[in-house]
RNA sequence: GGGCGAUUAGCUCAGUCGGUUAGAGCGCUUCUCUGAUAAGGAAGAGGUCCCUGGUUCGAAUCCAGGAUCGCCCA
């Protein structure tokens, strides 16, 4: 007999055979052939998020690139043509800093030293540092994804797209310049966006001072005496230096008050001090003394001395040192008085703006005074913190100084604290499209769905205007030149730039790009580029058209993928990419660029801590995948739980993974193959329901169809969880169902059997192919060896019809037979001991089930006979129950007393009246009711000395007298058993004939000479002979028996 | 401090429209079955459904407050 299929090695090693699929992948170009084929299709369009190659990639990086992969093979097998361009994010500070690190640098000056050629130079040599890395583990996961043909942000045709799109924005006005107090990095030197103070570790809980300072008033006016004091409070006492106005709450009420028992700096207990009333008691104390009261706004315009005098009042104009009024000032926190540092913070800054304040700003960029602060000149300015406390101290200006513990943001790179600081900026002005970028997402479904009107509506309703320059080096040059005028220039092009300037230019990179000037055309002067690159986030935000170079190139190619159907990236980017997604697109085409985001969450370690190099617990992928392999892995991600919750990462579960499911279906195949080579068997074509005789197959494949609609509508929705575990829970049922109850018809060489399991397992490595790529192409490829190069190659299954009564009717079958086997655990006859009947209780349609699959029953549960109880009653004691899902509705709040009358009643009369199809009367509150049988539930209590088990209305009880017949023959099935042990320890194959002699005890004998036919057919034995008394003896029921088997 | 989410068995996770005995897998104990399986089946042990209050005839489920954890923002 020839062999249709390769043998299956039950021991297969899965990483192995998955670097064979892959080989065969590459070699028979199988990805691009998966593509090509759908050519002219429906084009469903993925994005990649570019990744940044400077570092290695890890296990987060894993589940994010896996679930970029499964919808796109998904869509590709349901007809779809998926292109898949790579993508890789080149630009930025985190490259630099790596760079930095590596020359030894320690402030960004160091780098204008070594020269920014050189600099830029060796950035571009790291970022692709552990591009191999990459892409191995890229391939050897199976995310299938073209990196020969990946956008990288570095490239010039790349930077020219995006020029373009910050020449767009600024003709549209919506691009400027302008003094903004921002998170500043002292150590970079550099501006951080709203962005990258949302990086891990960017807030802090650090401890600073926290001082209420006391001003005292110039002159008394308006309700103020002479000799009061205002005070403020401040956690940041470096900026008291530069303190131009305070500012109080016009409508608040504010008071003088004195004392009171919270600790005070000597010489301040009898101060008259002024701040807002509701916080007298939380900043002095319980017993003040409060003397006035009177509006925020009668403050206005009164003058105070500073707390240090380094800077005079006049430096900032007219209302210099003075009470101004701020809508911003609350009673929430500090004294209702607010200092206002103008250079520092964003709400002074406006303040400042508005009263037309002179902005002084003696820190310097390094985070140090300059030469205006006197002895303070030169010092950072966090570290001269205390120094300054005790120098107010000491001229009885404090009330209280005490330590303060708050989240502080730092640099997310460095650590270093960052100071709140007014520098000149370049912004994009999204706040003016807040409402289209609103508009944008509505567009957009979101998974999970609360991330939609949650965090990323929340953060767009808040919106302010994007900062979009870096004071740095390596990244996209900001395309604005600027003449002595001031004369602004926008270039879209590289030609536009040429025309111009005459100059050609060979790398849109500094410093390159800073040596082309062109004249003026306003003025004639030269104009010169600002020095600022641009945030990266604009960079990949800018990739659905800049990755094909358009609007300068391929246009088209861009309109016809835009936008797309499709992107997933870590739930981070919320913030991050997918803002600067749908704000460049919002901006440049008013829509947004993807209709579907799959947001992934946090991977933690097996204890729930936060992965990280310094806890040692990072987990290196390669670990996982040479000892588990790609797919186990994969499994783990898509089926363990819902990708935004996030994974607490266990090896145990992995490998539980393998177990219970890959090799389960790993088993099932080959079991196929053992068979189907072992008859002979030829691929079957898939069989036709309505011609096949056995409900057991009718039942597997209308299981399959249930399975593919369930799959189908899951995956169309983006959740591969719940796809996944549905193919999951019908591998189960084929495995420990269908082929369990089928074996004996694959023994026999049955055509239906293979026709149906051989169907059952294609379908299923279809439907896994997006999930498990590699197992299932192997299963696929030797299961239709005549069929597609490659299960990726397949249409998706499409449902055929399905027998919801036969599914009904397995259902209620297998319920009996769980019963029936807990009554056989309970009955201590162990189960090759066949009993002469099963009496099952079950009416109607339940009924005709169990009798319609009686074959089934009979055989789990080894019993001869199948016998129908109509009722419970008729095997135990009735209980009725009234049924709180129908009767709550109906009758509210009398429901106890519904119970009470149900509990009342004669449940044996209740059972023959439900069951002779007549309804039941009760009387509540004097009224009669009728209950039919929906509103009451029938249950048994088993009955003295039946064996019975029970759940619901149904039963099943064993009858357990043996008689000599039944004995013999379970003894026949011992020695069956017996004799297949002896095959197996003979090393049989499992289609060797054999002979067989027998000896022993009489009784043994007996039974075996009375199911000879049988024993023979079970054990391919052509000849018994009873001459084998000197045979290995084995001990069955106590007696001994000899057995001999020889191959013939 | 604010927003979003989570909290169910020792572990990993389900739990539909609110319905009265809250489930599965793993692990543990005991038994059983087996010529595909690293498996299958049965029984047992294991629960303050985070807490408190409310709504309701009835709450793991709905509402409010709180706790803890995570993410995001300040």
């Amino acid at each position: 007999m020839s062999a249709p299929h390769s043998p299956v090695d039950p021991q297969q090693s899965f990483p192995k055979l998955e670097e064979q699929v892959l080989a065969r992948w590459k070699e028979e170009r199988i990805f691009e052939r998966t593509v090509e084929r759908r050519a002219g299709a429906r084009r469903w369009v993925f994005y990649e998020g570019p990744p940044t190659a400077n570092g290695r990639p890890g296990v987060h990086h894993v589940l994010a690139r896996v679930f970029k992969d499964i919808f796109p093979r998904y869509r590709t097998m349901t007809g779809h043509q998926v292109e898949r361009k790579g993508g890789w994010d080149t630009h930025g500070l985190p490259v630099e800093l790596a760079v930095e690190a590596e020359l030894g640098f320690d402030k960004k000056e160091d780098i204008e030293e070594y020269g920014i050629a050189r600099f830029n130079a060796k950035c571009r040599e790291s970022v692709f540092r552990y591009l191999e890395d990459w892409s191995r583990l890229t391939e050897r996961i199976g995310y299938w994804v073209d990196l020969d043909d990946a956008y990288r942000t570095l490239d010039d045709s790349y930077i020219e797209s995006v020029w373009w799109a910050l020449k767009t924005i600024f003709d549209k006005g919506l691009l400027y310049e302008s003094y903004k107090v921002v998170p500043h990095c002292p150590r970079d030197q550099v501006t951080l966006s709203s962005h990258e103070l949302g990086q891990p570790g960017a807030y802090r809980d650090v401890i600073d001072p926290s001082v209420y300072v006391r001003l005292p008033v110039r002159a008394a006016a308006g309700p103020l005496r002479d000799g009061d004091e205002l005070l403020i409070w401040t956690t940041t006492p470096w900026t008291l230096p530069t303190n131009a106005a305070v500012a109080v709450d016009p409508e608040l009420t504010y008071v003088r008050a004195r004392g009171g028992d919270k600790p005070h700096e000597s010489g301040s207990e009898t101060a008259v001090v002024v701040l807002a009333e509701a916080l007298v008691e939380r900043v002095l104390g319980e017993g003040a003394e409060i003397l006035d009261r009177f509006p925020g706004r009668e403050l206005e315009g009164i003058g105070y001395q500073p707390p240090f005098d380094f800077i005079p009042g006049s430096a900032y104009g007219e209302r210099g040192h003075t009470v101004l009024l701020g809508d911003f000032v609350t009673a929430d926190d500090g004294t209702g008085i607010v200092h206002t540092a103008i250079a520092f913070g964003e709400d002074d800054f406006r303040l400042g703006e508005e009263y037309g304040l002179t902005v002084v700003n003696p820190v310097k960029p390094n985070g140090t005074y300059d030469e205006r602060i006197g002895d303070y000149a030169g010092r950072f300015v966090k570290e001269a913190d205390r120094d300054l406390v005790d120098d107010l101290r000491g001229r009885g200006r404090l009330l209280r100084a005490e330590d303060y513990e708050h989240a502080y943001p730092h640099c997310w790179r460095c650590g270093t604290p960052l100071l709140y600081y007014a520098k000149p900026s370049w912004y994009i002005r999204t706040s003016e499209i807040r409402d289209r970028l609103l508009a944008s997402n509505e567009s957009v479904t979101w998974y999970p769905p609360h991330v939609k009107h949650g965090r990323f509506g929340n953060w767009l309703e808040g919106n302010v205007d994007w900062a979009l320059s870096r004071e740095r080096y390596w990244g996209t040059p900001l395309p604005i030149w600027r003449c002595v005028h001031g004369h602004v220039h926008a270039i879209g092009s590289f030609a536009d730039l040429e025309a111009r300037s005459g100059q050609k230019l060979d790398d849109a990179h500094r410093p390159f790009v800073d040596e082309v000037t062109f004249p003026c055309e306003q003025c004639g002067e030269t104009a010169r580029r600002v020095p600022e690159v641009i945030d990266v986030w604009f960079d990949s935000g800018s990739m659905p058209f800049a990755q094909w170079h358009a609007p300068h190139e391929h246009e088209e190619r861009f309109r016809a993928r835009f936008p797309a159907d499709y992107v997933c990236e870590a739930l981070d980017q919320t913030r991050g990419w997918f803002y600067s997604l749908l704000a460049i697109s919002t901006l440049l085409f008013d829509q947004s660029s993807f209709k579907n985001v799959v947001c992934l969450g946090l991977i933690l370690d097996a204890d729930g801590q936060k992965m990280s190099k310094s806890r040692g617990n990072v987990v290196v992928p390669d670990e996982v995948l040479d000892r588990f392999g790609a797919d186990a892995l994969r499994w783990y991600f898509f089926t363990s739980k819902q990708p935004w919750d996030g994974y607490r990462f266990s090896l145990e579960t992995i490998s539980e993974m393998v177990r219970q499911f890959l090799l389960q279906l790993w088993n099932t195949y080959g079991f196929y193959v053992m068979y189907a080579n072992a008859n002979g068997v030829a691929p079957p074509p898939a069989p036709d329901p309505a011609a096949l005789e056995s409900d057991l197959d009718r039942w597997v494949l209308s299981r399959l169809s249930a399975t593919v609609e369930t799959v189908r509508e899951r995956m169309d929705d983006y959740d591969a969880t719940t796809a996944g575990r549905a193919i999951q829970a019908f591998v189960d049922d084929l495995s420990n169902w269908y082929v369990r109850r089928s074996r004996r018809r694959f023994w026999d060489g049955d055509a239906d059997a293979f026709a149906t399991l051989r169907h059952c397992l294609v379908s299923v490595a279809q439907m896994l192919a997006p999930f498990t790529p590699f197992l299932v192409d192997e299963i696929y490829r030797n299961l239709d060896p005549d069929g597609e190069a490659s299960v990726h190659l397949c249409d998706f299954p499409v449902a055929a019809p399905r027998d919801e009564e036969l599914e009904f009717a397995m259902g209620v079958a297998r319920e009996a037979v769980t019963l029936g086997l807990a009554a056989r655990g309970q009955s201590k006859i162990k189960l090759r001991q066949p009993l002469r009947a099963a009496v099952v209780v079950a009416t109607g349609r339940e009924r005709a089930a169990i009798e319609r699959l009686a074959d089934v029953v009979r055989d789990e549960l080894n019993v001869k006979e199948l016998r129908f109880a109509a009722a419970a009653d008729e095997l135990g004691r009735v209980e009725v129950k009234p049924n709180y899902r129908a009767l709550g509705p109906r009758f509210g709040k009398s429901m106890p007393l519904v119970a009470a009358a149900v509990a009342a009643l004669d449940p044996a009369g209740v059972a023959r009246a439900l069951r002779e199809g007549r309804t039941v009367g009760i009387v509540v509150d004097g009224a009669d009711h009728e209950l039919g049988p929906d509103d009451l539930i029938t249950a048994m209590q088993p009955l003295e000395g039946y064996q019975l088990e029970r759940e619901g209305s149904h039963a099943v009880a064993l009858e357990l007298t043996l008689d000599e017949e039944l004995l013999r023959e379970g003894k026949a099935r011992e020695i069956v058993h017996a004799i297949q042990a002896a095959r197996k320890s003979a090393g049989l194959d499992i289609s060797d004939r054999i002979a067989l002699a027998l000896g022993g005890e009489a009784t043994l004998l007996d039974a075996a000479r009375a199911h000879e036919s049988y024993i023979a057919r079970e054990t391919l034995a052509t000849t018994v002979s009873y001459d084998g008394a000197d045979a290995e003896p084995v001990a069955i029921d106590g007696a001994s028996l000899n057995i001999a088997v020889a191959r013939v």
